[in-house]
DNA sequence: CGCGAGCTTGAACATTATCAAGGCAAGTGG
DNA sequence: CCACTTGCCTTGATAATGTTCAAGCTCGCG
């Protein structure tokens, strides 16, 4: 059986399906069949797993790594709709429907994916009806996601929103220190731009002017030091 | 069996449950069974069908009037996340995970729903399978709308994002005359202004310009005759 | 006819984008 | 090992854009 050799690898690794939300209601043996259905795939920094009009006829599991799913705008700058890192998975809107991917996902570092083809995945969901359930509930958690970033896109003031971000960025992607929670932020100054819709420019001014008031402190161009969340919390909950 | 009496009602009105897609794969004996577990409810303008935090327990399907999904933004303003009009069934997201609802839905005018309890809603998903799939297609279908939603608000001109406004509205609300297309607009002004995440001034001042260059014109106050969608497309287009 | 809610308009103000110049850092080649 | 180059980030000045506050208007309704 060809099965997942990225979870075959490394002692202690667990096998990658197990990471997987959807695939939670499953037993260990369930579990190495999905995994004997997997194939693999690996993308270099700033290459697309996927482009916008694409059909796509796989669901991806990011294993090890992270990506951005971007749009053209009308008038040529990207909107960042998503940032995915291990564990997430992709392509599920491809899957069913047979419509074209509507967004363009790009490796912002070295990624590697697990993948299945629509034909081993709907095979899953009928040998194992619960994975339905899950995908129903995975879809419901991302457009949860997508409520709270419209409303934080659409009504806060900026400084709100870039607060909201690095709140959002510290449960995600930070680790505590003695001195406070240190982000290592996922995209450089532009994709923060294109992620809530400014210019670069004001992303700089906006960080500048925290760490000004104290609130945060630049470690290297790519990590953040939350020395004050509450001053964070208070400019997202606040209009100015 | 306690029927849907809404359905029962009017010449060649057709059952409720056929208006929704996601039971578009049954046959006339099965729509009979699930119109069957349906309970009624009905809702006078500005009351709420639910609000943020109830723990639902039905899916409802609106089967005649509007209803807007809003969210209360930390600043006390109000963004309208979703527009709901006949057809269109809600209350999806709380019906598997036992999350509360994340929004409060209000309804615009008299509204009528016909309502699955979950438990019938679950002995429907085992009975049809299929139902399954058409709730995650459904689910994609509102996905792909939101993060129209969010490229529209999070990247656009407000120029642009009245003009895409008006233009989704023309396919939605519009009929068309020998002018043009007539948008009978299911918001006021303010409601119009939460919807786009901006005053309600400026969208006073926009709609005028748009009158003043001949694009549109203003019949009553919730009517808007639409003479020249090509230049709402181009604003909706280019930055400024 | 008069009242009130919602709409429009104006002017001052605040904020952000844009344009432009300069700095920092990492990687390159001598 | 150092100067150079390149990409990214910061900072400043200016102009465009939207918000806010305030006043007056319109339309529908009692």
């Amino acid at each position: 059986m060809a099965g997942c050799e990225h979870c075959a690898l490394g002692g202690g690794h667990a096998l990658c399906v197990q990471r997987v939300p959807l695939f939670s209601t499953l037993s260990g043996e369930e579990l190495a069949h999905v995994a004997s259905l997997i194939r693999h795939d690996h993308f270099e920094k700033g290459e697309a797993l996927y482009r916008e009009g694409d059909l796509l006829d796989s669901l991806l599991i990011i294993h090890h790594g992270s990506a951005k799913a971007v749009r053209l705008t009308p008038d040529g700058r990207e909107q960042i709709l998503y940032l995915f890192s291990t564990g997430d998975f992709l392509g599920e809107r491809n899957l069913f429907g047979g419509h074209a991917a509507t967004c363009t996902v790009e490796a912002l570092e070295a990624v590697q994916v697990c993948a299945f083809t629509r034909e081993a995945f709907r095979t899953l969901l009928y040998a194992y009806p619960g994975i339905s359930v899950k995908v129903i509930e995975e879809l419901e958690t991302r457009i949860a996601r997508l409520e709270d970033a419209m409303q934080t896109i659409g009504v806060r003031s900026v400084d709100g929103r870039v607060g909201a971000l690095l709140l959002g960025f510290a449960q995600k992607y930070g680790s505590a220190t003695p001195e406070g929670t240190l982000i290592h932020l996922p995209l450089s100054r532009e994709g923060l731009a294109n992620y809530l819709g400014i210019a670069r420019e004001t992303v700089s001014r906006k960080l500048g002017q925290l760490e000004a008031e104290g609130a945060i402190r630049a470690v290297g161009s790519r990590g953040i030091l939350l020395l004050n969340p509450a001053a964070l919390a208070e400019a997202a909950g606040a209009s100015s």
